[in-house]
DNA sequence: CGCGTGGTTGAGAACGGTCAATCTAAGTGG
DNA sequence: CCACTTAGATTGACCGTTCTCAACCACGCG
């Protein structure tokens, strides 16, 4: 029991295999020293649980070291509007810096393993670690170039959106050491079809259309692909 | 003439009326005292000349000071898509930061004055100005709640969309002092649509729906808001 | 005052939404 | 271990919003 408490304590940013995607991506190595005293590690969440709701005080940055969870938002009809999907060594929480209370609501797609670095230590890091401030700054930017991704992404048809979610969930995944080609979907149809901005049914549709064109192979929530090529086709 | 030069050098950080909007904003007095040092002020574009250019590298934070611009990306056939309408006293350049070199081209929609933070100075300045990563972090992060506000806009109807627009221009027209019920569209109907993500055939004819409901009064380029709460009752 | 760009208006078509029925998979309890 | 249950996924039919194409208009500039 100890034995398993000191295992998962021996993770650290410095031997974290999320160190090249996290936040110590940028920093010195003495840096990450100063960084894996604060990060508070190891937080779970159960699928369907929030990892923080909207109009509560923003706390700090958290980094999903596995699991994935899904980022929303309500309409003014209180309807969910599912702004981004959080795969495993993605940060978030940058939502509420901005107003120092967050925007939006976090919730587990199954269940997560997170870290969480405090408000605090945010303040008290970027005093004696010059790049620090720097890396968040690039980090919370680069949610910039993926909002121009999601515009353009808006503008296309039903069957290039699909299609788009596939390529960018296989690169996301990819990136993070998964295989690129066969995987699970974490999400519902409605979750989909939700953050794509098109009806569930829809998404069912084409997905049994890709399968039809041998570009992918689909079993409910696991999917494979088959011919990237047609499948970039379809990215318009 | 070297009294129009002194005139205009005179305008610094502290006596802009940008002050509220701009860096500054969050920054204490002797921090500024700082700022109007290295800012690089009285720029001018005129319309249809370029800020900076998509892929150029980040050279640093831009202010504008007077008229509006637009910040676009090329989607994979070449058409320009318009990520967002830059209005006075607003930031940009937040699309460089992440990968060092622009995402995006911003585009002058009539003559523009503008001041650059170079990004030297942006290092420097961090260095002996703790509250300055802070307020520019914040700045970025806002982006994020900005995008959050696209996403939902992407969801709703055509006509919520141009009422959205209607209103979000007159919201930050007010904040800027400018008057929230009379102003002129810096943009085209074309543009309009291209940020919306509809046709600028659908543009036109909302704008006749809303004048036929005495919601607006629309003469071209110039637009008049006669009925706010009808306006807002578009929003959905 | 004519020309051209940008704006308006109309008609038809298409894409995707909605509603409804059915199917399937993953639990759940006997 | 199997029947039962239920939420999620699929499929079909129909309908509506918005796009596209095309013609026409008007404002502003030379």
């Amino acid at each position: 029991m100890s034995n398993t408490l000191l295992a998962k304590s021996a993770i650290t940013c410095e031997n974290c295999n999320l160190e090249r995607l996290c936040i110590p991506k940028g920093l010195k190595r003495s840096d990450i020293g100063d960084l894996k005293l604060v990060v508070n590690r190891n937080n779970i969440r159960q699928k369907g649980e929030a990892i923080y709701h909207a109009g509560s005080p923003f706390r700090g940055i958290v980094a999903l070291r596995s699991g994935s969870a899904k980022l929303l938002s309500f309409d003014r009809n209180g309807n969910e509007v599912i702004v981004d999907f959080i795969l495993p060594g993605e940060l978030l929480g940058f939502d509420g810096v901005s107003l120092q209370a967050h925007n939006c609501t976090a919730v587990a797609l199954e269940t997560v393993n997170f870290c969480h670095l405090p408000t605090q230590q945010i303040a008290a890091l970027s005093a004696n670690t010059p790049g620090f401030y720097q890396v968040l700054l690039q980090r919370s930017c680069s949610q910039f170039d993926a909002q121009v991704e999601k515009v353009m992404l808006s503008r296309r048809s039903a069957e290039a959106r699909v299609a788009a979610f596939i390529v960018q969930i296989s690169e996301r995944l990819k990136l993070r050491g998964y295989s690129d080609t066969e995987f699970r979907l974490s999400m519902s149809r409605e979750e989909i079809g939700n953050h794509l901005g098109i009806a569930h049914e829809t998404v069912s549709r084409i997905f049994h259309h890709f399968q039809a064109l041998d570009i992918v192979e689909v079993r409910t929530k696991r999917l494979k692909i088959l011919d990237k090529k047609k499948l970039f086709g379809f990215l318009h």
